[in-house]
DNA sequence: ACAGCCGTAGCAAGCGCTTTCTATCGAAGA
DNA sequence: TCTTCGATAGAAAGCGCTTGCTACGGCTGT
């Protein structure tokens, strides 16, 4: 029924192994004879059995990439950029160059699944895993995950983690990309305090997320540098951290919880003229919540995410964020995890992120 | 070095064949006897050898995904949904129940690559294929798509298609679910008709894709139906036809193709006082052109998208569109992919698009 | 003119798993 | 008590491809 390597052997009038080395190319044929294969190959419509060469060579020509929510643009945007580097352009027939099939494994964010896909990836022998978005910060977690790279690694497959810091213990690890997560919302946070505001408001990601922490942490850093992590005045000095968790509300990253946290955050604190969005999908809803609540952007209070993705420039007004370059993140990844690239020294590179200014921040009323 | 079945055999001092039989769990195995082999699974930390067993089996456990862009939420919903159908819950180690990984293969909208990741997922031997988006209306492209389906299926390879309109000889396919992107181009229209608007711009996709051509011609429809498809009074009749041309504008589905040919029909027709747009992203490209030549939306123009994508109520004015349950159908066509749900009758749904008004289309001035 | 090589092609042994067919054991039926 | 049958387990034959090693010419060098 199906052609296979011995059929096209026969009809080319050579012996499998000489089919076997004209399609992988890696074996001296004479011109001669590599035509004929060709010739027979196309006659025959031959298509590689993808197992059973996987099987004999112990490797196969997967690459796994990991996302938590492929809804998301964020992922999606890394994920595809990955992809353009990783499916070679192809020859249709037989197996191309350093063709290799991505896969994009949506997550959905729980570490149960992210290890169940590994396990499936460990399964299929993939060449390359690729691990995007920030990771959870739970011990357990992050030990069976360093626990299964190993494994990973150690069968031959190339590791790279972006926009997602290394594990505690990267050992294994061909490369790491990491967003300047910290800095980014270090740097958004002065241009707010910059503008003369001083109650900022903070909707933050899932508090397990490292890209969550990351960015509140960037946050309140430069709060503090500017001696704005005291309570309000007459308020106990001890007190200022409990200040700073009053005025952050955490939630999942979409546009439905940003609306929510921000509800939340305005009845807590209505004083508050600026908020952060954990990213732009969330401050998309805490823009309609602010209006909702019939205020105006940024004039009665100013909002800003972070990511920079597409629509953001859209916004009315156009939201001030920290862009991210996604998409030149994601290539880089697949160049490395097809080894195309060579990793950067000490197998991790920050990737920077650039504060983008745009209108719907400005220097709160009076 | 790596743990095969046989050693997971030997330790539970059964049969390789007995292991398979646990694993897999068709065919009666005592229950003392698995719980020793499970304990011997888990106990040598055994990963199956995917390759091996598809080899042996003669079929895989892959499920592929076809999408044109999956930085476009368009699709990352769909292939998300699709996916959280596919992957099951597993059990981490050995094989789980109906556990398959989906792939998700991002075509970048070019013919050649659709056919080259088909052969990709011919050559893995996948269970099954949603392709997902329209198709491009190349004749040659689609007798090479019909082809390699046909082929595909007759290598067992469930195909399924979802917001696809089926190939003309849609032979082999097990399920189609389409949207009906003409009759929501339709309403629509007919929403601006009854608003008033007598002079609509429409800003479309790239030519050559089924939607494009679905969305425009529902559109068109509406407009011939209220007897808007004549030229300007004192036009030529037989211009009508060459008048809507003038009026519409292709482009990619993306939010800069959208601006720039906002800007173009703007510039042609600069009467129009709505405007739909092929897509949610064009949309917002649109917008963004509309509002940069100063004029107010909806007062001075109206604009209209399509897909009810996650941003579009949060663009201010919220956009018109219609929605399309993309979740859902891509929810359906993973179970059809997987077989837990029984094809549509005739083999084909149409999946009904609903009219969403909101603040971005009103009324035309005076 | 002969040994030694280089350039090619073939042989055959697996890769690790599935599955058909056969064997075995114990209990039930005659 | 002996046969029959159901329930399990094992033996072994591949699945289609890769690859180490061998084989075979014709060239080159002396």
């Amino acid at each position: 029924m199906t052609v296979t390597l011995a059929d096209v052997a026969a009809r080319a009038r050579v012996s499998p192994a000489t089919v076997s080395r004209v399609l992988n190319g890696n074996y001296p044929v004479a011109a001669s004879t590599r035509e004929r294969v060709l010739r027979a190959v196309d006659d025959l419509d031959y298509v590689l059995n993808g197992p059973a060469s996987s099987l004999a060579a112990a490797t196969s020509d997967l690459v796994g990439i990991l996302v938590n929510d492929i809804a998301d643009p964020f992922f999606g945007i890394m994920a595809g950029a990955a992809q353009t580097q990783i499916g070679g352009p192809g020859d249709g027939s037989g197996r191309a160059g350093g063709e290799k099939l991505a896969v994009i494994c949506n997550t959905g964010g729980s570490p149960e699944r992210e290890l169940t896909y590994l396990t499936l990836l460990q399964r299929q022998r993939a060449a390359a895993v690729v691990l995007t978005g920030g990771a959870v910060e739970n011990p357990a977690h992050q030990a069976a995950m360093s626990a299964k790279l190993a494994k990973l690694a150690d069968a031959g497959t190339r590791i790279v983690f972006c926009g997602r810091p290394p594990l505690p213990e990267g050992d294994a690890l061909v490369a790491a990309l990491t967003f300047d997560n910290r800095g980014g919302g270090r740097r958004l946070a002065e241009h707010l305090v910059s503008l003369g505001h001083r109650r900022i408001g903070y909707v933050a990601g899932p508090p397990e997320r490292t890209t969550t922490r990351h960015r509140l942490e960037g946050h309140r850093e430069a709060l503090r540098a500017a001696g704005l992590d005291a309570a309000p005045a007459g308020a106990d000095r001890d007190r200022s951290s409990d200040d700073q968790e009053r005025l952050t509300v955490h939630g999942p990253y979409d546009r439905r919880s940003g609306y929510e946290a921000t509800l939340e955050l305005l009845r807590r604190a209505p004083d508050v003229t600026a908020i952060v969005a954990a990213n732009d999908t969330v401050a998309l809803g805490a823009c309609a919540a602010v209006r909702d609540q019939g205020m105006r952007i940024p004039q009665d209070i100013s909002v800003a995410g972070f990511d920079d993705l597409p629509f953001s420039v859209d916004a009315v007004p156009a939201l001030t964020t920290v862009r991210l370059p996604l998409f030149e993140a994601g290539a880089r990844a697949g160049r490395l995890a097809m080894g195309k690239e060579n990793p950067p020294p000490g197998g991790i590179a920050t990737i920077a992120a650039e504060l983008m200014i745009r209108g719907s921040t400005a220097a709160p009323r009076g």
